[in-house]
DNA sequence: ATACGACTTAAACCATGGTTTAAGTCAACA
DNA sequence: TGTTGACTTAAACCATGGTTTAAGTCGTAT
């Protein structure tokens, strides 16, 4: 099994040590363990739960989200139920952010058309 | 024409009217016309820039990048070329947000197909 | 005339999600 | 052996985007 420093988790990521100590901190990376010197060691197992933390993120999940997740991970099988549940009201969410940000953007877009006829013609408005 | 209160204008688009104030205060709604008890009037012309102002919000846009947007519309039409490529940009940035998002809705989907069958097996992992 | 509801203001307060700082430890290399 | 670089911690700090509070004004229905 091969280890990460946070170094090397930040890098691979893209997100700052200092964010990846924060999330420790508020429980995402449960069970990091440390070298002799009390450094983090990232397992595969913990930089795939990274990969699943930034998953959420991405997806705009609230911190404490991420973490009733993670505690439901670490409490194991008896929860799949739980996290099943979770994620499919998740997506739900998601899908209802990508519509509003996509239907928002049909007004971008008619911006962008009257902005570019506008710019040749010289008319007035908004 | 038709003046809306800010409760009308709130109710219209299910908008505190405490973050309306505020948006006044930070210069996302200029030139609110005033009744003579001191009460804004939304004018038609208000409601739509407000509109608009909503449509730059759902995509995320910060504060000051949206008064930056409106300090160009009032400006005036000398500004339709930099507000053309604001919108560009600002379309980028979405489509980029929403292609994020979606990527890492699959990951989510992955978990959802897992668990589900999981659930029915009884199995071990993540 | 008075009480109510809708509105006004400025300022304080709050939640979220980090980032930065200060002080210190440790391993390895010159 | 001592200095450098990567790491550690707790705590302070910051930005963003509002929300809440306190105190007061106005118009209208009773």
């Amino acid at each position: 099994m091969k280890y990460c420093s946070i170094s090397e988790a930040s890098a691979q990521f893209n997100i700052p040590e200092s964010t990846l100590r924060y999330y420790e901190k508020k429980g995402l990376l449960p069970l990091i363990e440390r070298d002799g010197a009390g450094r983090r060691l990232f397992s595969e197992d913990q930089m795939a739960l990274l990969n699943t933390v930034i998953c959420l993120k991405n997806t705009n999940m609230p911190i404490r989200g991420i973490k009733q997740y993670i505690d439901w991970v670490v409490e194991g099988d008896s929860t799949i139920g739980l996290r099943l549940e979770m994620m499919k009201n998740h997506k739900q969410t998601v899908l209802a952010e990508i519509s509003l940000m996509t239907e928002s953007l049909e007004g971008i877009d008619f911006k962008i058309s009257r902005y570019t006829k506008q710019r040749t013609q010289t008319r007035s408005g908004e």
